[in-house]
DNA sequence: TCATCCAGTTAACAACTGTTCTCCCGCGGT
DNA sequence: ACCGCGGGAGAACAGTTGTTAACTGGATGA
């Protein structure tokens, strides 16, 4: 009907797109070492054998995973980042950054921290090489403030180590309290925003 | 009375335990949700009906793990727990005890890491029961501590929470690196240290 | 306009899964 | 010495799995 060039090719990366959402979908109930391609397919309502032309194996859709989930939290971090200092203002905001991208992105999260430590090793190295990706971001920033006046540039990144575990431990602690309870989750926001200013203050101190 | 120590249940926990082994060695490359009863049978080297004179299905069998794996946990965590205190010679040692406990029960550690935020959510809560468990024996041992003085009791488990997921953090960080390759341990080393010393130092001037 | 390409379909394969029933046989109590 | 309990084996069940092959039909490029 339309010779408007790359309607192909759009369609392809549609139902892609479906696979994708599809196994993020089923995700959430099961790890990706369990997760089978019919069953990819059948949510994607595509017959299984076309998986074949957008992955080799469920474990290739994985690593593509990776990459949509880590985008998402890559957005959040930057963010987070800019105001990375003690005050209490700006602290308790960054913990509400945390909690929106769990709320926006409630399934992105669940993958990453499910598949840190998964069962499928490519799937494993992609995610620590963009977490490692964002040390060294986290750790760039960290050098512009001029509190990091003397630190080593190991010390740098090991800090920047620390604050990006930190945000994927809280990440993952308000993905596992349910949505409608709102006194449970102030109370995990003031944990981390805790943890955040005593790692902070340990900070400050570090050069003594 | 059933205090009689029977041949008879001690062959049936015998094969109960092989069930248990076999399962956590498949586990090394696989998550528990991807787990098959014939596939645990077969590595045990029983038949397939056996399974069930001992466990309902691999959930179960999952939260048994959970039990055994933690139990060895449970014996660094005593050991590392009393020297808490800032002392360079003391964080070695305490590194130094986690990476044996790696190299003592590595299948152990990988459970716990990967089923912690795993696709089975019994497990999952059997985990994260346990971690609350060690985190207030922490925060108790903790208490004890002299600089803990005007310290809350909810600061002081903060605290312990910050050293529970920091421990196995660094547990989970020595499992990756190969063994023999004792440079990079070596550098993990240092790195799990120098991220205690900063939360030390960090507790050390909490109440400025 | 027409031949080509290619994402997606249908059909079929052997292999594997969890679960039920039936049977076996050695230990434990009497 | 006997019988019953119970851990384990064996066979069979209907479903599901990943993967290959041959095919269809609409978009694509000359």
């Amino acid at each position: 009907m339309s010779h408007t060039p790359g309607a192909r090719q759009a369609q392809k990366q549609r139902t892609r797109q479906a696979l994708l959402d599809a196994a993020l979908g089923l995700l959430a109930e099961q790890s990706l070492s369990s997760l089978g391609l019919r069953e990819v397919t059948r949510a994607a309502g595509v017959a299984p054998t076309a998986f074949y032309r957008h992955f080799r194996s469920t474990a290739d859709l994985g690593v593509a995973l990776v990459g949509e989930a880590l985008d998402s939290l890559h957005a959040m971090i930057r963010t987070t980042l800019s105001p990375v200092d003690d005050s209490a203002r700006r602290i308790t905001r960054a913990v509400g950054l945390v909690a929106g991208h769990v709320d926006a992105h409630p399934a992105h999260v669940r993958f990453v921290a499910r598949e840190r430590h998964g069962g499928v090793q490519p799937v494993r190295e992609a995610i620590r090489e963009q977490l490692v990706r964002f040390a060294e971001e986290v750790k760039a920033e960290l050098a512009k403030d001029p509190r990091s006046r003397g630190w080593s540039d190991d010390d740098l990144l090991m800090l920047a180590h620390l604050y990006v575990d930190q945000m994927l431990s809280t990440a993952s602690l308000f993905l596992e309290t349910p949505g409608d309870e709102p006194l449970e989750r102030e109370r995990v926001a003031r944990l981390a925003a805790r943890q955040l200013r005593l790692i902070g203050t340990g900070r400050a101190h570090w050069l003594d």
